[in-house]
DNA sequence: CGGAATCCGGATGGATACTG
DNA sequence: CAGTATCCATCCGGATTCCG
């Protein structure tokens, strides 16, 4: 496979950069350290990753000991998980996210990588069940500006302790509306602005009942990477 | 020149990724970061490097902005300098080198890896003239075991506050000779092994005048990415 | 010495199609 | 859904060359 040669440093720094300057191999590891699991989770987290490179990272990650690969028990494919090699790695990650949002001039909001599929998977990660009503249904209406209107509304469905992300209306009553141009979401995501300053600027709009409103600052959780980035955000 | 596409993500790790992992340049940097301003140290620091690369990776990381790249002053050639945001690098760098010292099986030592000019060169940046004789000259021999014999003798020449690195005895007196396996000597550098063990169990033998003997560990400092990593070596 | 340009074969990555 | 297979563009390593 890699007849690559190695980098000929005994420096430890050389050994890390062999693994990690391959493409994508930080992002794979991004993404299992996030929660994904699963093939398919890979690839809804990143999308211009081809398939076949996809699976060729995991088989090295696999035999350089970063994570580990079983069949699922329920059904069908395999579980991809961290080994604690694997896990170890993420301060290097935040390390690497911490010099780009301090020293990178800050394009990475700029409007090619602003993607609201991307960013609504990442948000579902993230967000909890706490401060939902229990045991029925609860819906939660997206909707961008600044996304073609074919992509602009996403349906996020609690049911059953499960978070399921819709591209069309599941049906059920609306509990709430949130309406944000797709930048502004992304910024609040990343720890860039401030929750409240773009409620209170009318740049992101909560529509629904008074507790619904309330409620949306406690499930709606921030990127692991926005935590120690900008004024905190969280309810008190 | 580099037609390839970004990862078309808004994660800020995703910033430093597209940076990153490209081969070689965490190395780059560090070389940088370690000291190295000149094209022939850079070269002389990572010898399997091919100069094209190099030459290419120092246009690419001038152009993010990464370092500048000055005619100097002092005759021909350039000088290479980090900006800001390339010393804001480190920091990564230093959790990958964290990162391998303790998750990688560690064949950073292993013996493909160790490469007694690699070693002397990185001493020499660290070395300090604090402690030598002055206004006089001083070599000190390194003599490494485990080494072809036509690379296993280097010279230290302390010369008007000038080190040099000499291939060949320089004529001079020798004021102190080290004798070590090169296995032995990169891993007090790297802080695997302190020192003082290394001495007392005879794997490395320090000859010459006691003063010279006891003045080794004052001008001999250790890598930086030793540092806080193994039981303290510098003398008290 | 201090670099940059060129050429070439092999390795890597991207796109798309395909399979169980 | 969970990956493979294939083809082509690009990247990398090494050697050589050139220039100032």
């Amino acid at each position: 496979m890699s007849k690559r040669q190695g980098y000929g440093q005994f420096c430890p720094i050389s050994r890390a950069a062999e693994l990690l300057t391959t493409r994508w191999t930080p992002l794979v590891v991004r993404e299992l350290y996030f929660g994904s699991t699963r093939y398919s989770d890979l690839r809804r987290g990143l999308p211009r990753m081809s398939s076949a490179l996809l699976s060729q990272r995991l088989k090295e990650l696999e035999h350089n000991g970063i994570l580990t690969c079983q069949p699922a028990e329920s059904g069908t494919g395999h579980v991809y998980r961290l080994t604690d090699a694997g896990r170890a790695l993420f301060p290097i990650l935040e390390s690497m996210g911490h010099w780009a949002q301090t020293h990178s001039s800050d394009d990475m909001t700029k409007d090619e990588n602003l993607d609201p599929d991307l960013l609504m998977w990442n948000i579902r990660r993230r967000v909890t069940s706490e401060g939902i009503p229990k045991n029925q249904h609860f819906v939660v209406l997206f909707h961008f500006l600044g996304v073609p209107i074919k992509r602009s509304r996403f349906w996020l469905l609690f049911r059953d302790g499960e978070i399921e992300i819709c591209m069309r209306d599941p049906g059920y009553e609306t509990g709430l509306a949130v309406t944000a141009h797709i930048r502004t979401l992304t910024q609040i995501w990343l720890g860039h602005v401030p929750l409240e300053l773009a409620i209170r600027r009318h740049e992101l709009l909560l529509e629904g009942e008074r507790s619904h409103v309330q409620a949306f600052s406690r499930w709606f959780n921030l990127s692991l990477l926005a935590i120690g980035n900008q004024a905190s955000v969280s309810s008190a």
